[in-house]
DNA sequence: ATGCTAATGCAACGAAGTTGCAAAAATGTG
DNA sequence: CACATTTTTGCAACTTCGTTGCATTAGCAT
């Protein structure tokens, strides 16, 4: 996995930039999902909040990170630990969202299981959330 | 399963209003989920925004409705096709989301498969959400 | 029918996200 | 390294979404 920011920019032919720089190490230090809120407080609001939107608009278009689905209004971004090029790895992994302190993680060794549907529905990509308690917090 | 929505009302103790009931039908007669806008467009207006978010979160108090996780921004409530009285029943289907016309159901008759969490998580809840097309799009 | 309680509508507010445009920074080329 | 071109940023204004307080209205029990 590239940890070096430049690197990853570069490879997803972006130009390399304070804002995007600062945004993508935040990802890669960061063991949870993040916010757009988490973003603007972390980086110590150094960057304007519409060039936050659009860093994030454009790391999704990459496939740099994804979004995760939470029963909230919240999105949360997150950067996947595993090589991301095959654009749909984040469909095969599970989602865990603390109770308690709300960290929300990609958990790349757990495989979604199987679903059969009925008749009809024909699937494309699955997600699985799981809210409980996390290592951390138990 | 109870349809007539002065019967769900009373049941679950509130005052039969006609917010409450029109909203509640709304729900019966829709074969989806809908979101907040859905609601308003579809009574026409008819009720203040406010009450309209106000009867969705007294639905959900109640349990008469639930939410769906979506990856875009967007909030789903769902009616749940069965009995919803035991209280996490949605966290025991999973929810369908047709990817051309963006109808997203309750397939009530497909249950959540497990899943092995690593070592330190403890699972309390989990939902499942599968992406696809729908049996009308094919 | 009456009084009490609960729900509604209005206004105002705050948070979240988007768009257009001029200024500034990054990139490629010589 | 300097230049022209392209891309990105920051600002301002705006829309949408959701919340809160309060007076008015409607529902409910007696």
């Amino acid at each position: 996995m590239l940890t070096d920011v430049n690197d990853i920019l570069k490879k997803n032919q972006l130009s390399v930039t304070d804002s995007r720089k600062s945004i993508l190490d935040l990802f890669i230090h960061s063991n949870g999902a993040l916010a757009h809120a988490d973003i603007e407080k972390q980086t110590g609001e150094k960057f304007d909040r519409v060039t936050v939107y659009r860093t994030l608009q454009v790391f999704m278009e990459k496939g740099i990170i994804h979004t995760i689905p939470t029963s909230d209004n919240s999105i949360r971004y997150a950067l996947c630990k595993d090589d991301c090029t095959g654009g749909h790895h984040h469909d095969n992994h599970v989602h865990f969202i603390c109770k308690i302190c709300g960290l929300t993680s990609c958990l790349d060794s757990v495989t979604v299981p199987e679903v059969r549907l009925p008749v009809g529905f024909r699937p494309l990509e699955k997600q699985m959330i799981v809210t409980g308690i996390c290592e951390g917090c138990q």
